[in-house]
DNA sequence: CTGAAAGCGCTTACAG
DNA sequence: CTGAAAGCGCTTACAG
């Protein structure tokens, strides 16, 4: 294929080659190559024929450097595992395309150490921007990298730190809309199964006291997690302690749940009412109420901030509230006698 | 933070100033921080305090340029929305670190278009290999990008293209076992729900067909896809048709079929029995049958692979199967008379 | 152990 | 419309 070959190795065509092929300079290539209008037609063909023959392909470490811009976004996803997660990454990546902006996407698997490994490697990338769809990093760090880069964190409210804008759901108004719901059912019973120490397990969980304490109704909160195992234990605990209703911190908890209750011979929902949280798209085909946030949504608001914060980096920080709404399904029905 | 700020942007440290600072030549700043031991002691920390105290942050893009390596690969996720390329990707990205190697992950959502777009973003970015996690690249384009970088894709076997490696179930096999499993448990009408026109739903139809035979049964086979939807549509198609038990394309496919009969009314696995393909971990809340493979392990082997082609592109292309196996849930279970 | 110089592949004023 | 030159931020021989 390529016309040069030294010792064997094949070298990649550069833009050299291509001017030089075409009977150029470089400077002309690169204009021809970027479809500036200034370059004559009969250049431009000689110029796009060459790059072809060679099989030309740009190095873009090299355009980045010189043009000091990346056009690139970084996106970090705390698990892949949770469908929730990619949802919320459909929206980041509609938006930034939209844009013009291509993504870089990264993952701690819910490893600290990870993930600001990979995130430092963005950092070093040169993104023009980070979304963090959920992270554990301290607010220490969180501030370090707004300060270099312009970030939005989504999933949770995060305020207080300059450069940084964020987009959450109303955990604590969601919780209340389960609670309300299975109260309306005529249930007392209703158990919280935790999601663990996290700010968005505390939101949800006080969401889950409030509501229950205006509703006159005692809590009973179980530890749990926000994974499968988690919702799986926490359901044992709950119907253990007497429970008809479950409320789960997140959707896989939530399916969790349901193997624990199958696991035990109870019936869904005519022993136990189950509402998740999240509103990942598999709970229609598994029939499970659940509080929903629109995810996507939730990533091109994300992205669109983030565009507004690269254009003006100085800009105050702004947090979007997203609506959370009940959806209601087969898992959830009335409360036994 | 950064000392001298021009008209109040702030420009980013560059390791010039980390060498000003330290009173040093950039070179042996570049040395102190890429730890080489030829540095006296004293150099090292002044340099290191001087890079702290700037809050100094490499630039990758400078860096790979001048080294001609980037120490990355590439990754092409199909669709992040099928948890099982995430598992797969576990065991990629387990892998690469093991060599020290970053990911770059990208995805094109299942369209074409975007899919190569992303891929080539990931060869201007130069990354030094490839792994696709499912792809819909022709023949041309896969043999093409191979010829380019070194190129593993997981998921099927593909032969015949030089430079390229692959690691795939043997699915004609694994089909198989779903048949003879329902075949053990006294099922005459099973029916498959295929994944629709793409090669590795062409070979589970073909491995259901023959097993189907070689039982001396006849095959019954419905349109379907690698969707929950897909397995929906399919699942009612072939209990109109009269099936007792349903082969599915894949897992999605079969949480599809399992709302499908849900919605009918019909019981798992008491009148109808599902069986699904590939093996995802959220399989086991859902007590859902399943022909496994071992997904995390088919990304650590692609990785390997990818590493050793690294090291030797020319070596002859290396085509992995993995082992499958049944793993029996509660959604398969006897024959009703 | 340390510094001056060249160069990675590209883009962008600046002259013509 | 086109080319020569400088430079993006780094690394790496090469002298000392």
């Amino acid at each position: 294929m390529s016309s040069s070959v030294a010792e064997g190795a094949k070298r990649r065509p550069t833009l050299h080659d291509v001017a030089a092929r075409a009977g150029v300079s470089k400077s002309l290539a690169s204009l021809a190559l970027q479809g500036s209008p200034k370059v004559a037609p009969a250049s431009r063909e000689a110029i796009l024929a060459a790059a072809n023959e060679l099989g030309y392909r740009p190095n873009r470490t090299a355009s980045s450097l010189v043009r000091q811009r990346t056009h690139t976004i970084g996106v970090h996803i705390l698990d892949l595992h949770n469908p929730v997660f990619a949802e919320i990454l459909d929206g980041v990546q509609e938006a930034a395309r939209g844009h013009d902006y291509s993504t870089l996407l990264v993952t701690g698997n819910a490893d600290p150490v990870t993930e600001r490994t990979e995130i430092t490697r963005l950092l070093e990338s040169r993104v023009e921007g980070l979304v963090l769809i959920a992270h554990r990093l301290s607010d220490e760090d969180l501030a370090a990298i707004a300060r270099e880069v312009p970030t939005v964190v989504v999933t949770w409210r995060t305020d207080g730190i300059a450069g940084l804008d964020s987009v959450a759901g109303d955990d604590l108004a969601g919780a209340r809309l389960a609670v309300d719901h299975l109260a309306a059912l005529g249930h007392a019973r209703i158990a919280h199964i935790s999601g663990g120490d996290n700010r968005i397990a505390r939101e949800r969980r006080s969401g889950y006291e409030r509501a229950m304490a205006d509703h006159g109704l005692d809590p009973l909160v179980v530890d749990g997690a926000f994974t499968e195992r988690g919702g799986y234990a926490g359901a044992e605990a709950a119907v253990d302690a007497g429970a008809t209703a479950l409320v789960v911190a997140n959707d896989l908890a939530a399916i969790g749940a349901l193997a624990a209750l199958r696991a035990r011979g109870l019936r869904v929902p005519d022993d136990v009412s189950v509402v998740g949280y999240d509103g990942m798209r598999l709970l229609d085909s598994l029939d499970l109420t659940t509080v929903a946030q629109p995810l996507a949504e939730m990533g091109r608001v994300a992205a669109d901030l983030l565009m507004e914060r690269i254009e003006a980096p100085d800009r105050p920080s702004t947090h979007r509230l997203v609506e959370t709404r009940l959806v209601p399904r087969g898992s959830s029905g009335p409360a036994p006698d």
